[in-house]
DNA sequence: CCGAATTGGTTGTAGCTACAACCTACGGCC
DNA sequence: GGCCGTAGGTTGTAGCTACAACCAATTCGG
């Protein structure tokens, strides 16, 4: 099964490689570690409590978060029954369509988004947008963008960031 | 404990930091599945036999693997355990210090990295370096440099990529 | 309409990681 | 040369994720 003509990377590919993986080693747990301090939640959760924040009704229907969030139903559905157990979310069926379940930010669940908002965003700007310039910051938009385009041909499960626009 | 005057993110700087927020979702659960499919292996599994194939011995201390990998050294611990178990891995006490372990790679495990890389090196290709262009991976060297600065300034964590210099 | 396939979601469980507690060996220092 | 601090690792456990099995509601073909 072992292809005898492997593109091996060259230096310069390497080199790019190393640094990328290295931060997707850390970056998370960095990201992890201050919201879990501050506020006792996963950047995962944190993520879902946002998704929810930026729509008019703080209310979606699960498979609508699970796109957002770039995660399974399966795993979504475990972290909102945590985050529903702390009071931070409810859920109801959805009206229009009885299979369906939606889900809404309580007012603890919004209180607690704009009393954590700022300091995530803090830890982001220091160690990601704070250390680049604004050419890499275009840069980085533009390659994330090829990255994603191949880890997700259809778009389907990273729809969201097509609303963050540079243009 | 909220900031009044929290620095939110431009329009151009939340288009980069959603993009890199999903491949930092996205890319780590691609290399997992392609390894655990085609090896059994998670990608850290992978990183940890990698790293012990470049030495020269096939061996290194704990500590020193722990570096390499970015990982502290109670999950090194549970890991090396785990591919000791697999018997791709061996341990024994270091002779110069009693108080280190050595971790080697046995003759399977040395096996296991050479039928596994070419499979990895390819979907490293497919999902990363071949989606960008050569300026582009000069661009994400930097760029990965730049956080990992911030993420780790004292370098001491992720002090193999230096070695990875495209100059 | 009626059955099959599909959509929307939940739950059980195995496996990995983080955190903290713990143990042994080495080094300095007086 | 004994004591204290630190370096090097291991282990126990709680918590999160992935995977697969499962169930209910809906849709679609004939």
């Amino acid at each position: 099964m072992v292809s005898v003509n492997t593109r091996w990377l060259s230096p310069d590919e390497m080199a790019a490689w190393v640094r990328l993986a290295a931060v997707l080693e850390l970056l998370p747990a960095a990201l992890d570690s201050q919201l879990r301090r501050d506020a006792g939640l996963t950047h995962f959760d944190y993520y879902v409590l946002a998704m929810l924040s930026e729509t008019p009704a703080h209310t979606l229907r699960m498979t609508a978060l699970a796109e957002r969030t770039t995660a399974t139903l399966a795993r979504l559905s475990h972290v909102v029954a945590r985050l529903e157990g702390r009071g931070l979310i409810e859920r109801f069926p959805c009206p229009e369509d009885r299979r369906a379940t939606n889900a809404r930010l309580t007012e603890a669940g919004w209180a607690k988004v704009q009393e954590t908002a700022p300091g995530h965003v803090a830890t982001v700007r220091e160690t990601v947008i704070d250390a680049l310039t604004p050419e890499q910051i275009a840069q980085l938009t533009e390659i994330g963008e090829a990255i994603l385009h191949r880890l997700d041909p259809e778009g389907t499960r990273a729809a969201i960031y097509q609303r963050y626009d540079p243009a």
